[in-house]
Formats: structure tokens, C-alpha cells, sequence
DNA sequence: TAATTTAAATAATCTATTCTTAACAAGAAT
DNA sequence: ATTCTTGTTAAGAATAGATTATTTAAATTA
């Protein structure tokens, strides 16, 4: 190895003579022999060529090489030791960023709220949230762009392999009917009663939609004759139109809690069919866990865990 | 002791991983086996408490703390570099300073010139020229204040035992009178024509004046007997005093080598006298002598030296 | 899919640093 | 003069770090 000059062990004792202007007093602020220190101070000034302490006198004093090379050495210790602090806060959730990834309907109704806790135990961790696809969020998990992701949808397949799916919590995808529409006196509803409703929902893009489009197929119902009044791209504008009576939807039960409590719209239930969804924890066992990942994934997302997922089971 | 977390082998070898991408390259540029690459990184690692390096890819990539601890990795090692060209230049005299003591005689009119040959080797050494007194001069040398220094005058018996003195030059303390004189017509003057001249001297408290003094007093002149026309405090104002004929005087031939040349002045031999005196080169050997000292000491006094001067032995 | 190649981790051995203890030398303080 | 302190020198011991050889794992290629 081409070598270096000094070691940062040098310098130390360096300082620590130039502070305390004795050998033996070094010695002793660093816990080693006097011998130790003079054969330091001696490699160093064989390497470097240069005298760097006048032994002359009562007190060890620096000489003009050893004044700039102490200048020196106080900047590097100097840097050190703030990369150890650097190091610490990282280690102890002081600082770092903790990238999550999420579809639109998580990212919008559930993220928040864990955040929000995350930040409570630790304030200095910077939390970023990317909201996309589940395919391409699926894909930064991946490549190590997002540290960890909640998705509803399906992975592509040779995704699937290479990522670690947990399933974390079911999400029902309620039908919500317009407080003042006629069905709301019934009990419960049929899947036949479905075709008599006008339906507002999500773009075809949307994972959601797709998702609920695959489990009312699943469950014997003819999609194509479920009439769609009017496609929205967002899950407020599809709420705000239900609200407004424009039609009914199914949407997430975790993006209509404040209206259940207001009681501005109104759940149905369907004594015949569950429009349930998996969400699913992904990470990436391959890729390098941070601190903050670690703690995100076992202080804070089985709080919100469904009793079954395996997080939940401490 | 008490160990830091990181030696600068190490950061080194961060640095190369991080620039190369790979354990084995970064091997290879720091001329070291591969093993020894992955153990330092490991026992960086293990001390910090953190992951560094993903190795889970194709390349090694850095953590988020990996990339944390690099920036001061960076400035650290950027920092050493310095460090060592600042020792280097001033190794090579390329930095420094060196502070040269002198009386007012020498300080005037020798050290001038010696300075600037040294100068015209080494640009980048600066130099400060110190004019005291000799006692005060000697005391400097012997605390360091002051590299070397070049007196004419005799130092106190505690202070010749702890200096090193080196006879560098003899100075001549020439008689000088005005071109018009009517002394100058003698080829040769004697001591009693001393008696008949009209002096300009420096005053009492001047080394150079106590020297001559000495010097008369010891080839048996009556001191007392000769006159004074007037006293004056520095060479320049008494050789303007000669030159307008106001008197004669005894200076060093240093100081009226422009004067001699153009025949503004008159230098008289006397027969039965000679004043002169040593020029001494005071060091301290119980102190650091730094690199420009040496080089000072070494190369360009001799050249101003006396034939007979030890410096003058190559 | 198997085979080859490449990189990194691991293990065992050996070397080289760098401590420590001990003995010594030089200055300062008593 | 001698005692105490401080630093240097020298020899032995402990440790850190490097090397070679081998294993493991991933990626490229056939």
C-alpha cells in the first residue's frame, strides 16, 4: 500500500503534546506509555522529514514545521470527529432518510397517519413518500430507490420472486351509496342489486380500479353491464360526486372514515359478496436495510397491521 | 488507547471502493490483495456500527451511511494531502520563515545583500531582518526568537557559553575623511595625527562606537584627547557629515563601499594602527535549526565570509 | 439450464507494527 | 551532590494486518 505519512494515531498524540506540552503527560491523557509516544512522534518525524518538537527546554515546544503540521492535524481530527457524530445520529435515527413508496389510495389515506407516528419517536428522520404505480413502485423497491412499499395491486410475476411480500392488512373496497339514495333503507344488498346502480369510478388506469373490476368478476358478476355514469381519476373527486348523488362506488373503507363519522355518505353492505384486497409489505431482502427502514417496519406499520399479517405477530 | 473508529488506511481504502466501484480494483490501485480490502471494510464496519457497501449487485454501492461517512472520507483525505505539501514546500523551502538577527552596521549593509542572494534561491521563504542591539541580538538566539544572527560586538559571559560563535568576517573600521582634507595628501597617517582631527561619531550607546573605542584605547591611544566635533546616530548621517567635510570618523569599510567607488570619501591608512573586528555568526545548538537556517548558514554566508572564517571550509 | 467466470467472503498462516517493560541519560529541583 | 522528572534506547511480547488458498455467490455465456 502506498504509504501515508502519517496515522491518524500520530496526529492524535500530536495534539495531545502540543496541548499539554509534555511527552509523558500525552502519555498519560492517552493511556500509554511515555516510550509509545516518543517512538510516534519520532516515525513521524522520520516520514515526514522534519523536527517537530524542540525537547530542548523544560517544556516540549513545537517548531516551526511542527505549528504547521498541528494546524493541520486539529482540521482532521476536527473532521473526524464530526464523521463520528454523523455516524451516531445515523445509527441512532438522528438523522438519514427513509424513502416509502405507495399507490394512490395507501399513499393518500394510511401513509400519512404512519408517518406522522414515524416522526413522533423520530423527529430528525427525513421521510419521503413516492406515490406511483405499483408496478413501478415495485420496481424501485427493486433497484433500492425506495426503502420499503405498501401496495394493493398485483406484482408483475418476475417481481415477485425477487422481493419479500408480506401481507399486512386487508382492505375492503366498500360500496358507498349517496346518504339520500333509496337503496340506503335496505339492510343489506344483493349482488343483483348492483346492476340497478349508477356507478362513479376510478380510470381505468388505476390500480384500484383494476383491482375491483378483477374481484367483481371473480365473484360471478357480468362487469360490462354495471353502468358506469362517469370516470374520475381521483378518490376525493369520486367521494365528493357519490356525496353530491351523482351515482354509487366502491372505494377503499380507509379513505371514508371521516365521511362514515360525518355521516355524509353511507356504506351498503353486500350480503353476498366481499370486496376485499390484499395489502402487501414489500422490501427488498437483497438490498441494504437502513436503520430507519428497520424501525419503520417493526415499530410502526404493525400498529396498522391487520390482526393476521405476519408483523403483527411480536 | 482509546481507539478511534477508523484509521486513515482505511478511509483510504473507502475512498478507492467507492471511486471504482469494486473491492478488487480498488485492490489493485492501492496495491494490496483483495482479502485485505474486504477486512478493512469489515472492521470499519464493525467499529462504526454501519453497513457501508450493498454487494448485493454488480457493483459495490455505497449506503445511505456509507455515502455519509465518504463526504468527510473526502475532506479528510483532501485535508492530509495538504498537509503533506505543506511540509513538503516547507522542506523544500518553499514556505517558512526565517529570521535573521543583525546589528545596526551589518543589518545595514551586509545583511541586505546576503538576504537577497538567499532570496533569489528561495523566493518563497520570508525573511525577517531583526537590528538590536548585540546583547539584546544574543538573548534572541538563545530563546528562539531568532535563527541566527551576525554581531560584531561582545556578548555577556553567560550567553557565550550558550551560543554557538563562529568567527564569520573581519571588519575593518576604516578612517574616513573628507576628499578636500589636507590630511589626504599623505600616503600614510600615523596615530598621533589622530590627535589633530576633528571627529563625527556615532553615539556612546552604539556597539560600533564602543568597539572603536575599545580598539583605540587597547593600541594605546589617549581616547579621551581626541575630538568630537559631534555625535550622530547612524552611519549614514556621519558619512553625509564627512562628505561635507565636517570631520573625520571611523566606519566600517561595509557601509562606504558606494562612497569609495564614486570618491566621495577618503579612506586613510594609518601605519601603527589597525581597527578592526570580528564579525561572529551566533546559533543556539540546543534549539531546532530549521531548514532555511541550515540552508542560510550553509550556502550563503560563506560567500560574504573572511577567508579565514570556518564557514569558509567546504 | 448448466457451465464458466468473476467478485467477494472466509480461514489459516505469517509478517510487521507497535505496544510494554526495563535500563539509561540529561536536566531541573531540592 | 543527589533526587526527581522527563525523554531516549533497546529487547521482548502482543496485536493488527497482509498473504495465500479456498469457498460461496452472483452474473454471463453457451
Amino acid at each position: 500500500m502506498p504509504e501515508l505519512p502519517f496515522t491518524l494515531d500520530q496526529l492524535r498524540i500530536l495534539k495531545a503534546i502540543a496541548a499539554e506540552g509534555s511527552f509523558k503527560k500525552a502519555a498519560d491523557l492517552l493511556y500509554v506509555t511515555q516510550p509509545a509516544v516518543s517512538l510516534q512522534i519520532q516515525n513521524l518525524e522520520k516520514q515526514l522529514e522534519i523536527t517537530i518538537f524542540d525537547r530542548g527546554g523544560r517544556k516540549a515546544l513545537l517548531t516551526e514545521g511542527g505549528r504547521l503540521l498541528l494546524e493541520y492535524c486539529e482540521r482532521i481530527l476536527n473532521q473526524c470527529d464530526e464523521a463520528c457524530k454523523a455516524i451516531e445520529d445515523l445509527n441512532s435515527l438522528k438523522g438519514g432518510t427513509l424513502i416509502i413508496g405507495a399507490s394512490q389510495t395507501t399513499g393518500t389515506y394510511l401513509m400519512p397517519r404512519m408517518i406522522g407516528l414515524f416522526r413522533q419517536s423520530y423527529p430528525d428522520v427525513s421521510v419521503q413518500l413516492k406515490v406511483h404505480s405499483t408496478r413501478r413502485t415495485g420496481w424501485s423497491v427493486a433497484n433500492g430507490q425506495i426503502d420499503l412499499a405498501i401496495i394493493g395491486g398485483q406484482l408483475p410475476g418476475d417481481l415477485e420472486n425477487l422481493l419479500q411480500i408480506i401481507p399486512y392488512a386487508t382492505d375492503e373496497l366498500a360500496l358507498v351509496l349517496p346518504i339520500r339514495h333509496h337503496l340506503t333503507n335496505k339492510k343489506e344488498l344483493l349482488k343483483e342489486d348492483l346492476y340497478k346502480l349508477n356507478f362513479v369510478t376510478l380510470d381505468s388506469q388505476s390500480t384500484t380500479r383494476k383491482v375491483v373490476d378483477k374481484l367483481l368478476k371473480d365473484s360471478g358478476l357480468e362487469i360490462q353491464r354495471l353502468k358506469i355514469e362517469m370516470e374520475l381519476n381521483s378518490l376525493e373527486a369520486i367521494k365528493n360526486a357519490v356525496q353530491a348523488g351523482l351515482g354509487a362506488s366502491f372505494v377503499p373503507v380507509v379513505s371514508i372514515e371521516r365521511e362514515l363519522a360525518g355521516g355524509t355518505i353511507h356504506k351498503a353492505k353486500i350480503a353476498d359478496l366481499e370486496v376485499k384486497r390484499e395489502l402487501k409489505l414489500i422490501t427488498n431482502p437483497s438490498r441494504y436495510t437502513s436503520r430507519a427502514s428497520q424501525v419503520f417496519k417493526k415499530n410502526i406499520l404493525p400498529q396498522f397491521a391487520s390482526l393476521d399479517s405476519p408483523l403483527r405477530k411480536i
